[in-house]
DNA sequence: GAATATAATGAGTACGACTCACTTTGGCAA
DNA sequence: TTGCCAAAGTGAGTCGTACTCATTATATTC
């Protein structure tokens, strides 16, 4: 764990004002979109956080910038349940892992589904990357359990829940559809 | 068929410049997108078909107006190839469709990629919609063939697929990728 | 308690979507 | 043909928003 006080080229610790202010700025800004959607202006999130506009800029150098970190900010939340997870032992966590994160995506689709709009480079299949670890060591438990076909591989498992992911949210998919469309590949992915 | 040289409440026949007018229009869009992506300046569009700014927003009001309507333009292309595959007797002819359907979406990244980074609502299960009744068929016929399970429904197929394409373009799958997704997808949905 | 690098400020700039008062023109009827 | 007029075209101007930068403030260091 590197210590955060300190800057990234190494050398003196980063001022208290401006890690204070960046942790505001990112409250304020998962605070402002979720009620207005990512096409809000800059303004608010700085207004909210109580800064002057060019500080937002100083912290995040553009608006997709902006947004790649609350999202990212919102990820954490997630990798922590997803480690719990590998604490199981259960053959068919992956399953449950694939539905928590349908779940969680689109418990957050107030950011996530707007992100699409506004040319972000945020990508969830670039999210879950992090998330990658843990997918690996659920695939290989399930894999060993019998519980899914012998040749599936997590890169190829993490685009596929990504897609689901990513559209579920952009098409606003019921929970019904996302329950199925999970089911269905699921299913598939089983054993012959 | 209704002529379109007739205005929608009826009435007048659309004047012959402003048909005109629209399909440079549409066409400079197309190209004009498809070299700078979509976040494109209206103005060049305007240049490029030899028409004033007001003249682009008089056809097409907002620019989400005018990339939905382009899109639409690609998608009646793939429509005609999808009418085709519903003349084949093939009860596998599904599994071609959508195959044919992600590499069309690969083909056109130019455009599609950018589209969601713009704003615009145009989203590929939307264009889908539009491919249900070839779809109905394809799916009909293989299930009677077979050739998937039973309980497979063109309303569940459908988001499915927008899914995978979605994603394919926006996060730029190569084609082992795209292919190997159809073929676990597609696997999963043979009859068990 | 200077010295100084780092951060904050916010009026200003750039740019692109969209408007609208005015001009032009295609279709129709006399 | 000709005149009428609604539909269409025009493009300078408005407006909102992302982003800049010269200036001011302050957190750290010695």
């Amino acid at each position: 764990m590197n210590r955060d006080s300190v800057g990234p080229k190494d050398g003196r610790p980063v001022r208290a004002d401006a890690q204070r202010n960046r942790a505001r700025i990112l409250e304020a800004a998962e605070a402002v979109f979720a009620e207005q959607g990512a096409s809000a202006a800059t303004d608010a999130v700085a207004a909210r956080a109580g800064v002057a506009i060019g500080t937002v800029f100083r912290h995040f150098p553009t608006k997709p910038d902006l947004l790649k970190a609350v999202v990212m900010n919102l990820l954490d939340r997630l990798i922590g349940k997803a480690e719990a997870m590998v604490r199981d032992q259960d053959p068919n966590a992956l399953f449950a892992f694939g539905a928590l994160l349908m779940e969680a995506a689109a418990s957050q689709r107030a950011i996530f589904a707007r992100l699409a709009e506004t040319g972000v480079q945020v990508r969830v299949a670039d999210a879950l990357e992090r998330l990658r670890p843990s997918v690996d060591v659920l695939l290989e438990r399930a894999r060993d359990g019998g519980a899914v076909r012998e040749d599936l591989r997590s890169d190829e498992l993490i685009p596929l829940l990504a897609a689901l992911c990513q559209e579920a949210v952009a098409a606003e998919w019921d929970e019904a559809l996302r329950r199925r469309a999970l089911d269905l590949l699921f299913d598939g992915l089983r054993r012959a």
